[in-house]
DNA sequence: AAACTATACGAACGGTCGTATTATTAGTTC
DNA sequence: GAACTAATAATACGACCGTTCGTATAGTTT
C-alpha cells in the first residue's frame, strides 16, 4: 500500500503556513465525516469548530467535492497507518493475516476515528450516487480487499492455508464491517470479541494441518 | 415480526384521500432515501418529485424526524414482506434458515429499494448519532438478528445445526451485509454469490452428519 | 342546506448551504 | 525596510433547507 510521500514541506522540514492549515481542517474534518458522514460535513460548521473563516477554509479545497476527496485521502493514510503498516511488519503468511485482522478491530474498537470505520460511513454513504467521491472510494474497498487476499494467498503459498484466497478474504472483511456496525449501532463493544472468534474460527478450518497457529 | 396492522382504512375498505397521499409519499421516500440516506430526503425534493406542495407534504407528517421514521416504518414493513414472510412460510430449521439467507440475497440484488439494503444504508447514517431514529433504525437492527438467531436455534434443537447460534447468526448476517455493499459501491452482483458460497459453507461446517441439507 | 373536518395550497420566515469577489494580513526575498 | 507573494478574512450572493401561517377546496356529517 503506498501511502503517498506527497508531504509538501519546505527544505528544513517545516510545514509552510498553508500546509499546518490543511492539516488540521482535514484532521478535524475526518472526525466529522466518520459520525456525520462527507455531505453532514458542511464548511461552515468545519470553519466555526476551527475557529477561522469560511471563505479561508474554501480557499484551500475550491470546492465541496474537492474537500470530501481530500478528507478522504487523509483517511486511507491513517487507515494505513493504523492497519495495513502494522500488519506489514509481520512476516508474510498465516501470521500476518491474524495480525490484519486484530489491527482492523483495534482500529475500529478505539476508534481511530469517533464514528468507527471512516470508510464503512462514507461507503455506504456514497456507495449508489455517481461522482468522483464514489469512485474514490470504491477504488479504496478493491485497493483494500486486494490487500486481504494477497496476505491470505501468501499465506497459501507458504502451505500454511488452503482455499480460495478471494473466497477468505471476502469472509473476513464481513466480520469486520459487521463488528463494526454493530459496536457503533448499539455502543456496545461484544461484537468485535464475536468477530475474533469467527475470524479464528473461519482461519481454523482453512489452516494446513500441522502448520503453527498464531493465537 | 409483527408486521403491524394499522391499516388506516374506511369501513368498506377504501382509504381515505389523506392515506393515499400518505402512502405515495412513503412509497417514494423509501425509494430516495435507500439511495441517498434519511437525511438526503428533502421534504422540498420529495413534494417536487410527487407533484404535490411542499406544505401539504410537510402538513402529513408535522417534522422531518417524523418523516424519517415513517418513511424507516414503511421501509421495515416492505423488509418484512420480501424477506421474512417468504423464509416463515418454509419448516423451522435448517431449511428456513437457509431460505433466510436466499430470500436477503435476493430481496438486496433485485433492489426492492433502488439502493441497495435500504437498513444497512441508513443504519450506517445513523449509527453515530442521537436522537429517536437511530433509536428505532438499533431496534430493528437487533429485532433481525434475533429473527436469524431464532431461526438457528430451532434449527439446534432439531438436531439439523450445531453450534452457537448467535455466532452463527452474526457469521450468516454478516456474509449479507458485505454483499450488498460490494455489489452497490462496485455494481457487480458477484459479491451475492460469494456471499451465497460463504453461507453455504458456513452452514455446513455446522451441519449435524446425517442431516438432508436444503442446497 | 348548513356546519364541520380533512386535506392541500401558496407565500413567506429565518437559517444554512456552497461559492465568488474583494480586501487585508502575514511571510519571504531582495 | 520595501516589494512581492501566499494565506486568511470579510462580505455578499442565490439556492435550498425545515417550518409556520393563513386560506381555499373537497368530503362528510348533521
Amino acid at each position: 500500500m503506498d501511502l503517498g510521500s506527497g508531504l509538501v514541506e519546505k527544505v528544513d522540514g517545516r510545514l509552510a503556513r498553508g500546509d499546518q492549515t490543511r492539516r488540521a481542517v482535514l484532521r478535524r474534518a475526518v472526525d466529522i465525516a466518520s459520525v456525520d458522514g462527507l455531505e453532514g460535513l458542511s464548511i461552515g460548521r468545519l470553519a466555526t469548530e476551527l475557529g477561522i473563516s469560511k471563505s479561508g477554509l474554501f480557499a484551500h479545497f475550491g470546492s465541496k467535492e474537492e474537500l470530501q476527496l481530500a478528507t478522504s485521502r487523509a483517511a486511507r493514510r491513517i487507515y494505513a497507518d493504523n492497519v495495513v503498516v502494522p500488519a506489514y511488519e509481520v512476516e508474510p503468511g498465516l501470521g500476518r493475516v491474524w495480525a490484519l485482522s486484530e489491527h482492523w478491530l483495534d482500529y475500529s474498537r478505539s476508534r481511530v476515528f469517533p464514528g468507527g470505520c471512516f470508510f464503512q460511513k462514507v461507503s455506504h454513504e456514497f456507495s449508489a450516487r455517481p461522482g468522483a467521491v464514489h469512485d474514490y472510494l470504491a477504488s479504496v474497498h478493491s485497493e483494500w480487499m486486494e490487500i486481504v487476499r494477497t496476505a491470505i494467498a501468501e499465506a497459501v503459498e507458504r502451505g500454511e492455508l488452503a482455499g480460495d484466497p478471494a473466497q477468505l478474504a471476502f469472509d473476513l472483511n464481513a466480520y469486520y464491517e459487521a463488528a463494526n456496525l454493530a459496536s457503533i449501532l448499539h455502543d456496545d463493544v461484544s461484537g468485535y470479541d464475536r468477530a475474533r472468534e469467527s475470524v479464528r474460527t473461519r482461519l481454523a478450518a482453512a489452516v494446513v494441518p500441522g502448520s503453527p497457529v498464531p493465537w
